[in-house]
RNA sequence: GGUGGAGUGGCCGAGAGGCGAGGCAGCGGCCUGCAAAGCCGUGUACACGGGUUCGAAUCCCGUCUCCACCUCCA
């Protein structure tokens, strides 16, 4: 069984054929580094970085750029509240993406360019544009440079949509347009902006419109054509869709599939309410174990709308500590921890069906409880090998505790003393419940529930964890 | 107006003509001094109305509700 994934433009499941045998060449628009990123946002990466995950461990080579925009309207605008440069206001939401990587185990993308730092790139996308009859400069001595969509009869072939029948937009301004479905490639500089957000062009000062950015970016790391190109399914029309017609219009190749993933969606205003700042990442890794947070964002299909819940929060947190209390008892009844192995046929399968995670969880949950029952059943060979299997799930899902890209990990040399104090305790427990003072043994297991501790009584002894 | 998507048991969330995905919660049981954890058992759900079919949550027709996007993103 090989890999199939839903090309949005083709709109069907189809089988996933890389242009070089092995290889893997992804472009996944990145954020504009406006504002903390929220969970919505953070989905996005994390399906893509559990995409890479699955196609590394069938063996591919896997390249993914994505993109950091650091200049645009809205960054212009909010840095003006925050009192701050733009660049100074983008590259502090830079360091807030990064610290949501880190905070939700996502790899970093092989390389992550910045759009202001290939400025010379997007200029010369823009000339050939321009060369092959696809872009204007405006009449209107604007400086802005605009794609002619109605020079470009594949306009629309991503989306589906019609130019035709697209709505105008009858408050938009515009400009020095011919046609308003005409958009932005370049944009001249105008009064009151920073000198520092211009630059030099052909056509004046001026900065990059915002869909040609990805376009010069993806051609400069994958190349003319390459395999994947990724995003939130808000940015198929009209982002996609431009970046598509200016790429396909410059002589390029561009993507050979596009898969676009669901949003996070809110119901009311509760959550804002409880979460202070809405869904941003760094406050819901506050109320739930980040791993568990993770887990909440896998189990749905990546294409599915999420709709924002607590409850479904709990949920993955106590359903991620069934997996791993079985991960805990596991290692320490078996010998040695046995060696990654390949994952269930079943996993495999379900992944492979355009990255199926919710069957694929669900073989994960079914093999946590056939390992559960080999550890009743004192089968030790068994465990180990279902702990494997669940190990090496986990892998692909980016949900394993010691997996290297969890940012905040802590590792307190305070473990040891713990360990001991609550050994301690347990020891007098241990000898209350011997001399049948079950009151007594009953109030210190009580005492450390109390501080948020779960203490189990096993075969082996009693042991405790911190959940 | 156009394009795309959604409505599934108490909750979350898959599936897409026929064996009740899975999880969480609940209930019963095993285990336990009691718990906890774990395991076993337990559910007859697919927005509504018609239709096709031996058989429909899945296909068709109609209806209702909701969401996303529609060109420098209001």
């Amino acid at each position: 069984m090989t890999l199939s994934l839903y090309d949005t433009a083709r709109r069907a499941k189809v089988p996933f054929e890389p242009l070089v045998p092995g290889e893997v060449s992804i472009y996944c628009c990145g954020l504009t580094v406006q504002s903390a990123p929220h969970l919505g946002h953070i989905r996005k990466e994390v399906v893509f970085d559990v995409l890479r995950r699955w196609l590394t461990t069938s063996g591919f080579k896997v390249t993914q750029i994505t993109n950091v925009t650091d200049i645009d309207d809205k960054i212009l605008a909010k840095s003006a509240e925050a009192g701050l440069p733009w660049y100074a206001h983008a590259y502090v939401q830079e360091r807030e993406l990064h610290r949501a990587y880190a905070a939700l185990g996502i790899q970093p993308p092989t390389y992550e360019p910045r759009a202001t730092g290939h400025i010379p790139e997007m200029i010369e996308l823009v000339e050939q544009i321009i060369e092959r009859g696809h872009g204007y400069v405006a009449d209107d001595g604007s400086g802005d440079v605009y794609f002619d969509v109605q020079s470009w009869p594949g306009y629309g072939e991503l989306s589906g949509q019609k130019p035709d029948e697209m709505e105008p937009d009858e408050d938009a301004n515009p400009r020095g347009k011919k046609d308003p479905r005409d958009f932005a490639l370049w944009k001249g500089f105008t009064d009151g902006e920073p000198i520092t957000a211009s630059w030099p062009s052909p056509w004046g000062r001026g900065r990059p419109g915002w869909h040609l950015e990805c376009s010069a970016m993806a051609g400069k790391y994958l190349g003319d054509r390459f395999d994947i190109h990724g995003g939130g399914i808000d940015l198929q029309f009209p982002h996609h869709e431009n970046e598509l017609a200016q790429s396909q219009a410059a002589g390029r190749g561009f993507a050979q599939y596009w898969l676009h993933n669901g949003w996070v969606t809110m119901s009311g205003e509760k959550m804002s309410k409880s979460l202070g700042n809405g869904l941003a990442v760094t406050e819901v890794v506050k109320h739930w174990p980040a791993r568990a947070v993770r887990l909440y964002l896998v189990a749905p299909h990546y294409r599915s709308m999420i709709e924002y819940s607590d409850g479904a929060l709990d949920e993955a947190a106590a359903a991620l500590s069934r997996v791993d209390s079985f991960v805990a008892r596991a290692s320490e009844v078996l010998a040695e921890i046995p060696a990654e192995t390949e994952v269930p046929q079943g996993f495999a399968e379900a992944m492979d069906d355009d990255l199926g995670t919710p069957a694929a969880v669900a073989v994960l949950y079914e093999t946590v409880r056939e390992g559960n029952r080999a550890l009743d059943a004192g089968d030790h060979e068994v465990v180990g090998q279902f702990l494997a299997q669940v190990q090496a799930m986990l892998s692909v899902l980016g949900l394993s505790a010691d997996d290297p890209f969890w940012g905040n990990t802590p590792t307190s040399d305070l473990t040891d003393l713990v360990d001991g104090l609550v050994q301690a305790l347990l020891d007098q427990r241990a000898a209350a419940r011997t001399r049948k003072d079950f009151e007594a043994a009953d109030m210190i297991r009580n005492q450390l529930t109390d501080m948020g501790l779960t203490i189990e009584d096993t075969p082996q002894g009693p042991r405790w964890s911190l959940d």
